[in-house]
DNA sequence: TTTCGACTGCTTGTATACAAGATATTGACA
DNA sequence: TGTCAATATCTTGTATACAAGCAGTCGAAA
């Protein structure tokens, strides 16, 4: 296979984390610097500067004389990460509730309205459904809330692929059951919004942001247990959702 | 000046680290790959790694063949990590009033008269008075609900010195005034947390967080404009407390 | 057959020569 | 004196040789 040699260090990367996130290297895969010597046409310098960057967001473990591992999930630091996100948003969505005007409202409606057209073929015609697309109709509602906030770089922050959280999520989407519940929890955030009703916003939130582990659910024991760090203690407490 | 060499590569990291915390760098200095060669007894190797490294958590910028610059903070990012530490800590600080039991108050309690120990000098001997101590205990109380609520791993994340946040609280605290705002504040979190009452929870905590902007106040735009990225916009609108 | 040791081939870590861009210096020329 | 171009010297980027640790293989000896 010829070397990849069109693209930049930034698409480099990008295209290495895609791949971590979307499971094609899989947790306890092992990428090496001479696998990414030959693939993008480079001397070992620059592909060690791409793992230490990959090492930094925790996507890989880079093993001093032995090699470089793509992580395993930590369900311990996911249930945490959820627990941030929706501390966060709790609060985001509330001011925005009280901040926002008719034309911000409007919008929201229209990325909710653009959020079934895109999930409409998922009901009538499984095949022409867009995941992807689906996805970023789905994040570009959560981010409306931060970006009307004057809080981008924390929407950012909370949505970079850092960590286990961002896989997790993947998990979760790429199986595609996540829609319905998808669906219905962005209707009713909506509704929240238009009717100005902030004290049904908690536990909606933790529902929808807790709808991973739901989905999920004994899968991280069985289908996906090879994806995941060795469970010690009581981690099963966070099927209780707090 | 002899090479550092007895360090590994994890103390030259937090050495450097603590010195751009505690502005023995400033922004806008160069930190070039040759100076750390020779400081430590490096080739340019794991020189760059430890730049990158510095990169990767926002403490320098790294621009090509030019050379390695602190860089500055942003008042706009410092403001929305402050909004994520208030966010989280309000959520957190309810759920562990909830679910304290007498030990734990017990154990608050503690480190707030060991807090108020350590600064009892701040008043008599301000010679004797340990800085860096004080902010140890400060930040041991703070840590201790998100240890009780098994939230270790958000709370490093929030108190992780990535970006201009940790920075701009080492501004406030180097100057040493926030210490009778830390005890007072500190003093009414647990006077909270023993009484269980959350309804006043949220604007403490709101004080209390946003103290080092109220405390720097118009610094930021004087004394200390120069570690500062030039301000655009409406970014004094900080200044309101949201 | 089992055990154990040398060895072969892998991995990342380090040092360093060279490439190439940015910037400051220098000096000739007007 | 002022201007501007050549140049010297800085910076980081890249390629690569060598170091050194880990792991699996192979084979000889018990």
């Amino acid at each position: 296979m010829a070397a990849e040699v069109l693209l930049d260090h930034e698409q480099q990367y990008k295209m290495l984390e895609a791949e971590i996130l979307r499971f094609v290297h899989k947790p306890g895969d092992i990428i090496s610097e001479s696998s990414l010597c030959q693939r993008f046409g480079l001397s070992r310098t620059p592909a060690r500067s791409l793992l230490q960057r990959l090492q930094s967001n925790g996507l890989i473990r880079i093993e001093p004389k032995r090699g470089s591992i793509v992580t395993k999930l930590n369900l311990n630091v996911i249930n945490q990460l959820i627990y941030e996100r929706f501390a966060v948003e709790t609060m985001v969505l509330r001011d925005y509730i009280a901040a926002c005007n008719p034309a911000d409202v409007e919008r929201v409606r229209f990325l909710f309205y653009q959020l079934k057209d895109v999930a409409a073929p998922y009901f009538d015609d499984r095949e022409a459904f867009d995941t992807s697309r689906f996805l970023t109709v789905d994040l570009s509602m959560h981010s409306e809330w931060f970006r009307r906030m004057n809080l981008d770089y924390l929407w950012q922050r909370l949505s970079s692929p850092q960590s286990s959280y961002t896989r997790f999520c993947m998990l979760d989407i790429l199986s595609g059951n996540n829609v319905p519940d998808v669906l219905e929890e962005h209707g009713q955030l909506l509704h929240l919004i238009e009717s100005g009703n902030t004290t049904d916003l908690e536990p909606l939130l933790r529902r929808h942001l807790y709808g991973g582990i739901r989905r999920i659910g004994s899968r991280i024991y069985t289908t996906y247990v090879d994806y995941f760090e060795p469970f010690g203690g009581d981690e099963r407490a966070a099927f209780k959702e707090t």
